[in-house]
DNA sequence: CGTTATCTTGACGTACATCAAATGTCGTGG
DNA sequence: CCACGACATTTGATGTACGTCAAGATAACG
C-alpha cells in the first residue's frame, strides 16, 4: 500500500485561534518582501491603493489558513515564514504541492473551492487581500495582472518539474533535487548558499517527494556517508558536492566504480 | 528501477516535415475551437486582430511542435486533435505532464527556454502566434490577458491534482482517476461520455501515470473483469460503474467482501 | 531532567518493475 | 479476400526499490 501520514486533519485558523492582525501603518512602503513579489509591478505612488486593502496577518506554527474545499475568499501573500501547500486524500493520505516562501502569492485558483490547504510550518506572515476588492484593483493596474500571469506561468513550470520528479525519479534523485531546490534563492540572481536550514520535518519532506519518512531518512544518510551532504543536525544540510548532487537530480546515470 | 520507456528522442518538426499551413480566410471567425478557447475572451468586432496573426498548421502524428529546452518563439492554440507535452530526463525515462486537446493553449512559460515538449499523437490542428505580436494584442486587451490568467490558474489546480496522483495513489486508483478525466467534456456543463476513444497508446498513459505500460494494461483488464469497465477494444472504454470508478479514484477505502 | 516528538536504523513484506513470450490488431500487397 | 509483417497489448514468472513494522537514538522543551 501507498504510504498514510499521520497527518492531522487540518484545523481552520479563524482571526480568534492562530491568526493575529497586526496594526501597520503603510506597510507596504517598507516591506521587505516586496522586491519578491507581485507586488513590485505597482509603481511606488499606485503603492497605496495595494495598502488599503492588504490586511497583516501573523499566522502560528500549525495554524491552517488556506483549506482545501472552501470557498476562497482572499488572496495571500507571504511576506515571510513558510507555509506547506498540501492535498488530502479521504483516508489521510498527503501530498504537498509546495512550500510557500516569501514572496509566494496564493490564491489564484479559480472556480469554486480551494484545490489545496495552506498551513504555517513556522511562523508566518501574510498579506490578505479580498478577492472581489483585489480584483477591482487589478483591473485598474494591468501591469499587474501581467505580473500575476508570469508568476503563474513560472509555478506551472515548478509543478511540470515536479510531476517529473514523482512520476520517473528514484528517491535518491529525488531527494537531491529536493536539496538543490531547498538551497535556491528567493531572487535567482542571488548565489545559492551551500549552507541551509531546513524548516520542515522529515515527514513534510516525504509528503513533498512521494516517499516515507524512513526512506527520506536512509536516503539523506546515504548521501551523507557518500560525502556529498553534511548534516550537523537534521536540520542543517551542507551540499559538500554540488556538482554530482546536480547530476543526480537531474537524472544523469548513476557512475559506476 | 524506474521504468524506462523506449521513448524515441524528439525530432523537431517544421514546416518542412510534419508541419503544413494551411490557408484558410478568416480563420477564426468560423473555428470550432473558439467557444472552449482563450479566443472566446475577444468579441466578435476584435476578432481580426487575432486572425491577422493566426498561422493555422496542421501537425502530422508523432512530430514535435514544442521542443523541451528551445527558446520559445511561439504560442500554440490546439484547435483539434491530441496532443502529448512531456519532460524527457537523459536516459530517456519520460514524464507526460498532460495531453493538449481541443481549446489548450500553450506556450505560456515564460523565461529562456520551453519546459516540455509537445508532440502530436494523432494529427493535430494548431493555430500558431509569434510571441512578440501576440504580446502586442494582449496589451490593448486586458480581457484577453485575464481569460490567460484563469486558464492558467486551471491547469495550476490540474497539476496539482497529477501531484497528488503520482506521489500518493496506487495503481488502480491512478488509472480510474485517468479513464475518468478521460470521460470528461471539453465544456464542463456538457453530460460526460459512458463510452469514448483513447487517442493514446498504452505506453503514453503508463508515461502519464507513473507506471510501465504492464501495470497499466493489467489494472484495465482487472477492472474489467470486474465489471467496472468494458473494453470493446483496447483503444475503446465503456464506463460500466461510474460511481465506484469515482470512488476508486477519489481514493476511498477499497470496499472489502 | 523526565517527557515527548522527531529522527534514525534494522528486519521484513509487497506493489509494482523487469524480463520474456504469447496474442491480438492493423495496414499492405499479392 | 487473405497472408504477412510490424507493432501494440496482454499475460506470466520473477526481481527489487521502497513501504511497513518495530525498536532505539537524538533532539526539543517545560
Amino acid at each position: 500500500m501507498r504510504p498514510i501520514s499521520p497527518a492531522p486533519r487540518p484545523q481552520l485558523g479563524t482571526p480568534a485561534t492562530g491568526m493575529a492582525a497586526l496594526a501597520v501603518p503603510d506597510p507596504c512602503a517598507h516591506c521587505d518582501a516586496r522586491p519578491v513579489s507581485v507586488c513590485s509591478a505597482l509603481e511606488e505612488k499606485d503603492l497605496h491603493r495595494l495598502a488599503a486593502l492588504a490586511e497583516v496577518l501573523e499566522v502560528a506554527p500549525g495554524k491552517t489558513f488556506i483549506a482545501e474545499g472552501e470557498k476562497p475568499e482572499h488572496f495571500f501573500n507571504v511576506t515571510g515564514g513558510t507555509a506547506r501547500l498540501y492535498k488530502l486524500l479521504p483516508d489521510g493520505r498527503r501530498q504537498i504541492t509546495g512550500f510557500a516562501r516569501q514572496g509566494h502569492f496564493l490564491g489564484l485558483a479559480v472556480g469554486e473551492a480551494n484545490a489545496f490547504s495552506a498551513e504555517a510550518l513556522e511562523k508566518v506572515w501574510v498579506c490578505r487581500f479580498s478577492r472581489t476588492r483585489l480584483r477591482q484593483v487589478l483591473d485598474d493596474f494591468p501591469a499587474f495582472e501581467r505580473r500575476l500571469l508570469g508568476t503563474a506561468a513560472n509555478e506551472l513550470v515548478a509543478a511540470q518539474e515536479q510531476m517529473l520528479l514523482l512520476g520517473r525519479k528514484t528517491a535518491r534523485e529525488r531527494v537531491a533535487s529536493f536539496l538543490l531546490a531547498q538551497a535556491r534563492p528567493l531572487r535567482p540572481c542571488d548565489a545559492p548558499p551551500g549552507r541551509f536550514h531546513l524548516p520542515m520535518t522529515r515527514t513534510d519532506i516525504a509528503d513533498y517527494l512521494g516517499l516515507t519518512i524512513e526512506t527520506v531518512s536512509r536516503t539523506m544518510t546515504r548521501l551523507k556517508t557518500e560525502k556529498l551532504i553534511a548534516l550537523p543536525s537534521p536540520a542543517e544540510v551542507v551540499l559538500l558536492d554540488r556538482a554530482r548532487l546536480e547530476s543526480l537530480a537531474g537524472g544523469f546515470e548513476e557512475e559506476r566504480f
